[in-house]
DNA sequence: GCAGGTAGCGAAATCGTTTTCGGAAGTGCC
DNA sequence: GGCACTTCCGAAAACGATTTCGCTACCTGC
């Protein structure tokens, strides 16, 4: 059994609300008594119940953030996230939690709020469904989205400048020379998938160069995935002269297959990511990216779950953050 | 405000020990007034408050584990040894839940714990010291170490077989003939590390191979830190025909070096990494390495820290899981 | 000397559950 | 009818903190 708050009562033979009130700033205790207090804390190792606390107060000052490992892409790129998450809600007074879910089980996310074990959460793209959202916004529980724009005034979001970022490479692209630049998406239809796909039409059409569908390929984020879609583009003549991937974990697996085909990156292939993570680095060439502001997204979610909580009727805020391309050798 | 127990017992006129009872299976309620209060639940979307609950029951079903983000290593390690450790805590009714831990500061774990936040603790080999695990065993609290043997009978620990693993890596290069095997270690001084130079040390004794001290390097586990010590062994004349590196993210900067200078992997030099991480995919040829059993180690830790909930008297256990090498192209 | 103020403390209610205990009503048996 | 059981429910006491309110001293100023 931990110490309470009352054994330190019965120790110090005062009342607990004395206690309490000497612990948690109150004026009206004399210094004698704060001090005697405070000692007696330290040395029992006191720290308050935290259930009893949040039943009394009726709030944790916790914020979640819900994780589901499956996919590489995830974990790398929340541990993006999270120094810049930690340290705000450090700031704001609260602590950061991330609850694993099994089989992406959105009720699991539903029962958490509920039951009142945090104050507020933040939405990664990948892990809610409408319905979730839907429930969240009824329950009135403060939450932010991560990484996906989404169309109702009433959710508060973050997202990455998706069209700009590919503006931006492909820009870089055309001005040194390039002409057949291919294009790979994913299957899924999201604002952030479309939002690029506009920025590569938009800038070939800038450009003038026509539209070659056989340059745009799908490829999935699993580990090899981006292997076949770039022998796709090998087989193809004459084959691009740049790649512009999805996703960084995608262009590593770009360049490995250029390599083992015996090209040159960026020589005779340029090859491009999109996030910014760390396995852009785990490449020779590394990989020339859009680097999303991972640090700042962070930021910014668990600052706006936070004065979401602080000001319940502050209206949502629907954000993009500028991105900025990094050459870093592999185009 | 989320519905409460007595906001059912209100709507159905009754007491909240009935409404209590009901839900919670016990045998003195009606069949009809459990039907009742369970279709009320039901539709109120009632969640027990988990404050409120913990704080009478004196316990949490909850198991921490905590991170610190600093290190990319860490969270690639982690995304393995996750889904284990949530499936087996599903399984024993538990949640899993990751706390950030800013700067790695110890006292928080300790806070933590001591309010009573989680029942039990999984502390990973980076994240704690001594300290910490002398205050756990004061405070009795249960928990078990991950990655890190810890010589003491009082503490749990789950670790892979670093000896044998290593072992078996120096058996297969040796038995296709390499000679000059280079190896890359830690400069931290943990059992770990000791345990797999010994492996290293033991084999070429085994094959009678004069040990050379230039063939062991030291390096670290951040981006590209594996690429200086693969040049510095380069350089050597004749330099060695296969590299084991301490970790796949070192084996991944090593084989990009080798690579870039012109080499094959594996025909020039062979290079095997250490863990199994996906990390290990995502080069051309893909890493051999030996896998550590990650989800089983997720498993086993909740599964002890469980047990020892369920029993707190059971003895402490210290377990050594067996590794496999396996062969993926780099060696 | 007295009204009004302040400083310091404790009593008690409260948060939402769980769980023990006892009581009321009904049943079966002789 | 009396007795022992069973069935079902509610009262009430916890769990450990926070917070309001009131009470006692003591001080101040006139």
């Amino acid at each position: 059994m931990p110490t309470s708050l009352t054994d330190i009562a019965r120790r110090l033979e005062l009342s607990p609300s004395t206690v309490s009130k000497a612990l948690n700033g109150y004026r009206d205790v004399s210094s004698d008594t704060r001090e005697m207090v405070l000692r007696a804390a330290l040395e029992l190792d006191y720290q308050p119940s935290s259930a009893a606390r949040d039943l009394r107060r009726g709030r944790t000052d916790r914020i979640g953030l819900f994780l589901n490992t499956t996919l590489e892409y995830v974990v790398d790129y929340l541990s993006g996230i999270i120094p810049g998450a930690v340290r705000c809600s450090q700031e704001c007074g609260k602590r950061l939690l991330i609850y694993t879910l099994t089989d992406n089980d959105p009720g699991q996310l539903l029962q958490v709020c509920r039951a009142g074990e945090i104050d507020g959460v933040i939405l990664f793209s990948t892990h809610y469904d409408s319905h979730t959202i839907e429930a969240l916004l009824e329950d009135d529980f403060p939450f932010v989205v991560m990484g996906r724009y989404i169309p109702d005034e009433r959710v508060s979001c973050v997202v990455p400048d998706y069209y700009d970022g590919t503006r931006q490479i492909m820009d870089h692209l055309l001005a040194v020379g390039h002409r057949r630049i291919a294009f790979m998406t994913r299957p899924e239809l999201t604002t952030a998938n479309e939002a690029r796909l506009q920025g590569y039409l938009d800038a070939l059409a800038a450009a003038e160069i026509a539209r070659d569908d056989r340059l745009i390929v799908e490829t999935r984020l699993e580990p090899d995935s981006g292997v076949a879609p770039t022998r796709q583009l090998l087989a193809l003549t004459p084959h691009p002269t740049a790649i512009v991937a999805a996703h960084d974990l995608v262009a590593v697996d770009v360049i490995n297959t250029l390599q083992a085909a015996g090209l040159c990156v960026p020589q005779d292939v340029a090859v491009t990511g999109f996030d910014g993570l760390r396995a852009g680095f785990r490449t020779l060439p590394h990989i020339s990216t859009v680097q999303q502001p991972l640090e700042r997204i962070g930021e910014r979610v668990v600052e706006l779950v936070n004065r979401r909580l602080n000001e319940p009727a502050a209206p949502a805020v629907q954000e993009t953050l500028p991105v900025q391309l990094v050459l870093r050798g592999s185009a």
